[in-house]
DNA sequence: GTGGTCTAGACCACC
DNA sequence: GTGGTCTAGACCACT
């Protein structure tokens, strides 16, 4: 089962942050087809924002596509976000992980890394 | 001269964004101490943003210790954010090149990508 | 509860005017822990400056880590400014008092009085 | 000769500081009529101000009757403020001085004691 | 009804 | 021409 974290403070909101983590979810498969979200009750347990919160996050997640809504049933996941199949998936974040651990003793901080990810994805140059 | 961009509609407050760019360039060693920013007059000609926006992001930046304000003369860096060589960010780059390929190939999109290097870098472990 | 008092026309900023007042009452142990600071509205109505100065001075104190803006529930003391014991402070209130009436019998002005003790605490030395 | 400081980043105008240093050696007698106020250039060169600054102080000092610019003589001390004997005025300071020994003594900072001192001025009470 | 974001625009302090 | 302050007011996120 997903589990929701807020943090709250960054200036993001909370309704994004839940988005986003479902968005994640569903891109890396945790979350497949038929998989049932936290219900309202349980997201405001684990993570502390109003019920009003969870629910605008699950209706933009429903308005999007990804999921939906069975009354007195819960949330489910309707949509894959990305194919790609497990193993392959697997193989490319143990080739990650390699690559992050050299980041590391680089000295590299994960902030650091996220900016060059991003740097690199809109292949932006910006070697001189 | 590091340029700004604002992407609206993202959810995500523009005065963020700018943070965010700054510290990314501070981050990468685009921007170094004694660098002067644009100033809030370009930033609103380049990004569309209104000039308090601007101000608000240049504010935080300045809270955070990152640049300092000179009246009259203009936003400048005071602290950098990291010290990795050039050349061993370019390495590091060049090496993050090739596996972006990869997933690529594979079929990961951008946000995918995202998502594995933040659970990567989390260490969380979904595979079980 | 705390009630804001703002001076135009000094040249002092509305909203350092808001902070410094806000520092004063956590100084003085007025406020403490835990206390809600008035809200953005009631600090309007008592003072007649904008919502924005107000909300530009919490979010200084925020910085500060002196408070903590909940959404929707108002802004709360996190953090104490000394720690002196309510009797102590009386008393060197009366003392402080008693001095002020002498003061003010050979003539110094409430402003005289200001510099004196400016003075005093930095242990300047002009007597020569 | 009085010698003028001025702390940029505490988001008072330096030219306001100058006028209240200015007005508190009037008001302590360390400016007295016919003095003479450093010169534009001394103060720029020990304040890091501009001249402009600087200058709009002197005017500002001018304009309240307390100082008179000399063409080519330099700006001196027209009017006294406060009218305090210096032997009553060391005692107060002296009497001032054991308080603040036991305030800081009792755990007081600066900032306590300032704003202390403006509460017992302005006889606001705040006992309950 | 709470604080937060953003805009448009005026005016000020400073270089 | 630089950053800084303030206003008036719209709209959003959240409780």
């Amino acid at each position: 089962m997903v589990e929701f974290r807020v943090d709250r403070g960054g200036g993001l909101p909370a309704y994004l942050q839940l988005v986003q983590q479902a968005r994640e979810a569903l891109r890396l498969g945790w979350l497949r087809p038929g998989d049932k979200l936290p219900t309202v009750r349980e997201v405001v347990a684990t993570s502390g924002v109003n019920p009003n919160t969870v629910l605008k996050a699950y209706r933009e997640l429903e308005f999007a596509g990804l999921v939906e809504a069975r009354q007195g049933a819960g949330t489910f996941v309707k949509a894959a976000l990305g194919s790609v199949e497990p193993e392959v998936m697997a193989e490319l974040r143990e080739q990650l992980g390699d690559w992050v651990r050299t980041a590391r003793t680089a000295g590299l901080e994960d902030e650091d890394i996220h900016a060059l990810v991003g740097v690199v994805l809109t292949g932006e140059n910006n070697n001189g």
